[in-house]
DNA sequence: TTACAGGAGCGAC
DNA sequence: GTCGCTCCTGTA
């Protein structure tokens, strides 16, 4: 069946930008699909599959979303509206954000070029943390194609009147694919013709050597890592436990806190290359910094801000050209 | 064509 | 604990 419904400016404080929120490269999960001015994804909603379309008529900041559900049964209005308002930060107060990076001169421009973004967070904390660990050492395009390619080959395939989606595996399911081509061939008995091309592993998504973390991972959230308490322990607990994943190290674990669990991992600051380059011109005269210094920095001096604070300092530093300058 | 960029793992110190 | 090499793929 067809719900539709409309969140307007009123429901949340200070503005949103869905198009710049879905495009910003978190890794939280690929970028939704667009097709008619409507993103699209499947999202878990109540335990149901519902295909959610969310629209922000035309290009005016703050503007109304449209949102239509297809879902399979009836649902609560409320409870698809507050799953959307979770997924795309809409219960973070940007005023109160705003009025923060106005104190800080250096972080004051970036309000001008990110309003409206927010934290996109997980529709589900597995895609979060395969998302995370593929996005190590990669370009957005790459690891967005990857995390598509997986949901394609192993999902739970789901089809509606506007197309067909799918799920993210559960672990039970990536633990046991194929890492690459040759374990794939080992694992068919029949006679395959000589240019059969193996397309069904892991490898063949285009995650390179990740794969083996990603089984890694995939094994081990069965097992002694809860996805699901990581949100109520401690921030420096719940780094901890992440660290122990293979393919998870210091930005990964900062990224899936920030962009998985959200709320109270407001002090999560991800480091990558760029955000440390971003710091040292800002803030060190551009002296050269380790990631650890940077990332101990950002906690310290952005407090619980600090995840919307890289947010916004990498995408200002994108639009405003100040990231082109430091690749020099 | 080859060189390099991008986080994390790993072995050497 | 820190250094430097390696992993894979896309891009220049």
């Amino acid at each position: 069946m067809k719900i539709t419904l409309k969140i307007s400016p009123e429901e949340y404080k200070g503005p949103f930008n869905l198009i710049n929120t879905i495009r910003s490269g978190q890794t939280s999960q690929p970028a939704w699909f667009y097709k008619d001015d409507y993103f699209r994804e499947l999202i878990n909603v109540a335990g149901k599959p519902c295909l959610v379309k969310i629209s922000q008529r035309s290009c005016k900041k703050d503007s109304t979303m449209d949102i239509v559900v297809e879902c399979p049964e009836n649902l609560e209005e409320d409870v698809i509206k507050a799953r959307i308002m979770e997924i795309f930060g809409l219960n973070d107060d940007l005023n109160d954000l705003y009025e923060y990076l106005r104190s800080d001169p250096m972080l004051e421009p970036t309000i001008k070029f990110c309003n409206g973004l927010r934290l996109f967070k997980a529709h589900d904390v597995f895609e979060c943390l395969i998302s995370s660990i593929s996005s190590a050492n990669c370009s957005i395009i790459r690891w967005n194609k990857a995390i598509k390619d997986i949901k394609m080959k192993w999902g739970d395939e789901y089809k509606f009147p506007s197309g067909t989606f799918y799920t993210f595996p559960k672990p039970e399911i990536l633990a046991n694919v194929p890492e690459h081509d040759l374990e794939e061939m080992q694992r068919c008995e029949d006679n395959l013709p000589e240019d059969f091309k193996f397309t069904n592993n892991l490898k063949s998504c285009g995650v390179g050597y990740r794969a083996k973390y990603i089984i890694k991972a995939a094994e081990m959230v069965q097992t002694e890592i809860e996805l699901d308490k990581l949100g109520n322990m401690s921030y420096e607990n719940a780094f901890n436990t992440l660290l122990k994943i293979p393919g998870v190290g210091p930005k990964v674990a900062d990224c899936i806190l920030c962009y998985g669990y959200g709320y109270g991992y407001g002090k999560a600051f991800p480091v990558d290359v760029w955000i440390g380059r971003i710091v040292s011109e800002l803030y060190f005269n551009g002296e050269e910094i380790k990631p650890q210094k940077v990332r101990q920095f950002g906690m310290e001096k952005f407090g619980e801000h600090a995840g919307y604070v890289q947010l916004y300092l990498f995408h200002y530093a994108r639009k405003s050209g100040l990231l082109d300058s430091l690749k020099k």
